[in-house]
DNA sequence: GACATTAATTAACTTTTGTTAATTCAGCCT
DNA sequence: AGGCTGAATTAACAAAAGTTAATTAATGTC
């Protein structure tokens, strides 16, 4: 189950029953993940729905030279789907990997949704879920049009700093779509000149 | 109204009745959109959603230094509205232009919305445009982590070759996150070795 | 058809990124 | 503490993208 004050702030957001909520979740069982567990790995087909009760998680994919590209990072009070397999049928191209301890509600995504759509009280909690995830990539989007890889990084710092805190500058790096060496020389320009900081963040 | 063969579609795909279709285009009102005229102006603050019968919309942003740059891309049989005044309650960032002679079914979001939710068979509808939106932006994310620009313009001309058509290239480039010029270097490389587009096209 | 306007290309130059490899740094283990 | 491991940084060079401006091509107008 949740801690009490998310339990209460999702039965006031959504306007649900205790009773109604708890259905919901008698559809999930929990699963813990230890740092760097895999949760999901590239060609499964399991189509499970999981909601993060606390930890991180990243959706990587293995490039055929062996390296590793972070395509999206899912944190504490988010859902996340292996969301080829779930939206287009396919074996998942990605791997989801815990970066930290990381404690998961885990249902089957075609079950829930059926179960979403029997009661009409649920379908807001879920339009909510589905249009912070694509305001989310709207963002990101915008992101990547609108900035250069320098301003893309400052972005995410001030947005969501303590994601940059937990995890490795590698991963931020691929997820802001350059290299680890780039990144690395973007932070050391930024250290020299600190004015550009605050006058690139306004 | 919609063209016979779509409304057989949507009957069929959504398992509608065709007067539940109806009651759906009867919040709707028909606005015929010239080319190039602007449908949302960046500051407004209504919250309309439109789908395209036909035409082409073109997102973009405009920057202090006077550009433009091009977000997002929406075409015939497509949902779009001005997406920071209805999720985030804001005045839009963006301006939202016919780049064809365009006909849209506009209705007001809320009151669309709250219909949709009143009955349940509008819900697999809803869903469907939702997640098809999020897809897609979750596949253009994709493209900017794990393509170079070059490959990036290849996988457009290779899944929307009619919409790079349809739409001047420096609109393009500013959606593929490079400048006109950088696109145009492209085209010239790839015109200049043709091996190279059929390699990385595979 | 000549002219005006805008898009696209080319050129020249600067800045940034990618790539590969070497080096330094930090955490962890026994 | 010493040594191992992987992350981060640095270096050196090649390739690509940004910027500004000039040139060419395409389109529409009178």
């Amino acid at each position: 189950m949740l801690e009490e004050n998310k339990v209460n702030h999702y039965l006031d957001f959504f306007d649900l029953a205790p009773e109604e909520l708890m259905s919901l979740f008698s559809l999930a069982k929990e699963k813990v993940l230890k740092e760097g567990e895999i949760y999901v790995k590239e060609g499964s087909t399991t189509g499970k729905l999981a909601y993060i009760k606390s930890g991180l998680i990243r959706c990587f994919l293995l490039k055929e030279n062996g390296e590793e590209t972070t395509v999206l990072l899912r944190w504490e009070d988010q859902f996340f789907t292996a969301y080829d397999t779930v939206l287009f049928n396919q074996a998942s191209r990605f791997t989801y990997q815990a970066m930290e301890p990381t404690v998961l509600l885990e249902a089957d995504y075609q079950v829930f949704m059926e179960f979403l759509n029997k009661n009409s009280k649920f379908s807001k909690a879920k339009d909510y879920f589905l249009i912070s995830m694509l305001a989310e990539m709207m963002e990101r989007v915008e992101s990547f049009v609108l900035l250069n890889p320098e301003e893309r990084y400052l972005r995410l710092l001030k947005d969501k700093p303590n994601i940059v805190q937990r995890c490795p500058d590698k991963y931020i790096a691929t997820l802001l779509g350059i290299t680890p060496v780039s990144l690395s020389r973007i932070r050391k320009r930024l250290a020299n000149s600190p004015i550009a900081v605050s006058k690139k963040m306004k």
